[in-house]
DNA sequence: CCGACTTTGTGAATGCGTTCACGAACGCGT
DNA sequence: ACGCGTTCGTGAACGCATTCACAAAGTCGG
């Protein structure tokens, strides 16, 4: 009871639905182009647009952080750029650790996107000894064995794993041993993590396949005539 | 009312709920691992388990294909893999058109993953003249403007991006002109698609913002105490 | 052949996310 | 100053997905 005085303010970030939460970054992404494009204010229904959805969407999304729409008017877009980057947590710089410097590694850590968006390469990591000391990115590789001081000194706290499926659980315990609390994985596998640490997953296979069902639904119904 | 008698085999296809056509190969997936362990048989507990997820969605997820469980025993694992297959469309080879051979580019096209799932790439496409001619992962880079010719004698109907952002829209409009189907979008930026082609995105970006998030929100509350 | 045990398949309950719909608030033109 | 048109913010309705919970259906040892 006593506390929330001193919560109201920040209280908010809380209990964001985990789907607008995803939809933030998109809605930042549109209003970057509605600013070069010189809009200064801009609707729901001008964000929706921009971003792919409907704009009661975009309202009980925007609501969630706050108040700051203008009635008759719209977001005005500086504004709203701000206070979405403060609900992301984009104020201030992350620092991230890729463990798996393959194939996917090599394009990942070559990734402007990255940089552009605030997120640190903090280092390099392979179990690979010929990959060691390789130089990807203006970064040297570093070996497995060096995760938990890379992690450690760097003040990492987001892993990426871009390691072959065998590897990756084993990655994974070792990034949370480490200390590191977000993981994004990319290598086709289930991951078991621990309380408290925040997992993502991208899964191209899962994807075409997704995809696949959809081919594969159409060529039955539409064989049939209808 | 006549034709109803040769639907009922193939209309179960029809109304598969989306979340669980996502869930479909990561069973999948998690079969052939159980298949390779030896296993002839899984209830739905030990599926779940090794799938990520709980033994209720399993049951209900595979409903949808049909009832091929066994009570008492479980599922045969060979032959579930056999429905999940079907259902997915993964009896056929489904073949893919690559655009965009840059940085992300390169490693899509030396994926292994595509050619083990049952994925043909028919063709690597790019616009800038100094790529076109390469040869990537056995195959040569084509220029954009033989994009449809690759289609169509391809046999394509997925189409994969990982250009530019810039480039994307375009790059999609013209899929969709030489006849794709399915779209999976690596660019991020939001696009826009005519009725009755399907779009998927992956986005890094995104990925990491919602990581961000929920770092921010540890870290405000972690502050605080509690 | 039977009874105990296991596991499926599925209605019912619950929860979450989306969409609708409208009152409240604001800018602007007159 | 005031009314008009626009747009936000949000309760309510709706729909989809998840989870619960259990009867039905099978196995298997004796
Ligand atoms: N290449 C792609 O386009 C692509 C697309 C989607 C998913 N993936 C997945 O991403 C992962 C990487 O793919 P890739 O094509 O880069 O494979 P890769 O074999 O080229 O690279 C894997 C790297 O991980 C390193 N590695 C292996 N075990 C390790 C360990 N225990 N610790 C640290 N590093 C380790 C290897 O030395 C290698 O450098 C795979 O799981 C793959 O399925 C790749
Ligand atoms: N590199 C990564 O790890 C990574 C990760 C996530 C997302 N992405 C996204 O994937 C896309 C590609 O990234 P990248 O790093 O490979 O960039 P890149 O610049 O290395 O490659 C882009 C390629 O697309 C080609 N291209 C440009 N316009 C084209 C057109 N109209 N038609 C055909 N080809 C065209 C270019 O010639 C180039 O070869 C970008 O949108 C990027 O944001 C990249």
């Amino acid at each position: 009871m006593s506390e929330q005085g001193g919560f109201t303010a920040s209280a908010r970030h809380r209990d964001i639905p985990e789907a607008s939460v995803a939809r933030l970054p998109v809605y930042l992404r549109a209003l970057s182009g509605l600013a070069d494009a010189g809009h200064v204010t801009v609707s729901s229904e001008g964000l929706a647009t921009a971003a792919g959805v409907n704009s009661a969407k975009v309202r009980k999304d925007l609501s969630h952080l706050g108040s700051y729409g203008t009635r008759g008017v719209g977001y005005e877009v500086d504004e709203l750029v701000h206070h979405i980057s403060n609900a992301l947590g984009l104020t201030q710089r992350w620092s991230v650790v890729l463990v798996g410097v393959g194939n996917l590694g090599h394009a990942l850590a070559g990734y402007a996107g990255f940089a552009s968006r605030g997120f640190r390469i903090a280092g390099l990591v392979d179990a690979d000894p010929a990959r060691v000391g390789e130089r990807v990115a203006g970064l040297t590789v570093r070996s497995i064995d060096e995760l938990a001081e890379v992690v450690t000194t760097g003040g990492v706290s987001i892993g990426v794993i871009a390691t072959p499926a065998g590897a990756a659980q084993v990655v994974c315990d070792q990034l949370v041993a480490a200390g590191v609390t977000s993981i994004l994985n990319f290598a086709p596998t289930v991951l078991q993590v621990p309380d408290g640490v925040e997992l993502r997953k991208v899964d191209l296979a899962v994807e075409l396949q997704i995809l696949s069902f959809h081919e594969h639904r159409k060529s039955v119904s539409g064989a049939v005539g209808a």
